[in-house]
DNA sequence: GATAATAATTAGCCTAGCTAAGTAATGACG
DNA sequence: CGTCATTACTTAGCTAGGCTAATTATTATC
């Protein structure tokens, strides 16, 4: 087998366990009440703190527009709310409330032991192997090299 | 670190990989025009031959509503066409066409390259890593064991 | 001070998911 | 043999989440 067909076969099973990974992953997060753009978007403000709409946009990779209606959404849902930058009274800040914390811990404590539920199938050795492609993976498909 | 909080930061680790990993591959198949639900469905018709509404349904895990629009989609770009089951008047049969098999196959060599282009920059031991890590993946979220 | 640029929102469209209700065909039972 | 339940699919109508184009409010520039 050529290099070049090896990583093909590796590219189609790599993306097909991804899919379906994630869709098991996502029965998971629904029971949060959230939609998937919400409950990403909420994670965003929470981990990484106060954040303009912009920048959350964009680092959600949306749209203003769609990400001003997410925020709308979680505002609606008492999860973050808004406020007026005083040094740019055009720009809004992002910020998440208690219960916004709350809901997100909650959710990602649900979706990690269900990962984790089934990856204590395995034995050690083979966590470390998953821990190492991972690592793999990342350097692969880290942009800008 | 005990064998359960390790478990946990690589089921972290892996979910958002995977999050990653796919929001790459979208991007590529945006080219294909056709949007992710159609592009899937369209994949069991192609790889699975002829299907009934309901099992191509389940198939995706969508409900038979959702699946009669995306079929009506594929059917108004001429990528798949409905057939009635003559056996059973009530259900039809799902059949790609040869543009449909066309299409699909263009989008799955552009996103296969993508993610062997990737791949590529890893090495050989690097490559059977990952293809060993898949394999306990699947492993671990096998149904029913 | 007029004008250009920027941040966010609004309006309006599309895809893709759902449930509930409707239609058509099949099957089962008295 | 006819009624009635079941099955397969579609239709209608809702929600979430994506987009572009156009508005509004504020800031920056000349």
């Amino acid at each position: 087998m050529t290099m070049q067909a090896q990583s093909e076969a590796l590219a189609d099973r790599l993306h097909s366990t991804a899919i379906h990974l994630l869709r098991l992953v996502r029965v998971q997060d629904a029971a949060s009440g959230i939609g998937p753009a919400r409950l990403s978007a909420l994670s965003v403000v929470v981990f990484g703190g106060p954040i303009s709409l912009n920048d959350l946009a964009r680092a959600e990779q949306v749209r203003p527009p769609t990400m001003s209606r997410i925020v709308d959404a979680l505002e609606k849902d008492g999860l973050a709310c808004r406020r007026v930058n005083e040094q740019d009274r055009r720009a809004v800040i992002i910020e998440a409330t208690a219960q916004g914390g709350k809901v997100l811990q909650q959710g990602r404590k649900r979706r990690v032991k269900f990962l984790a539920k089934h990856l204590s199938r395995l034995g050690r050795s083979e966590l470390l192997e998953i821990e190492r492609a991972l690592q793999s993976i990342q350097k692969a498909f880290r942009p800008k090299a």
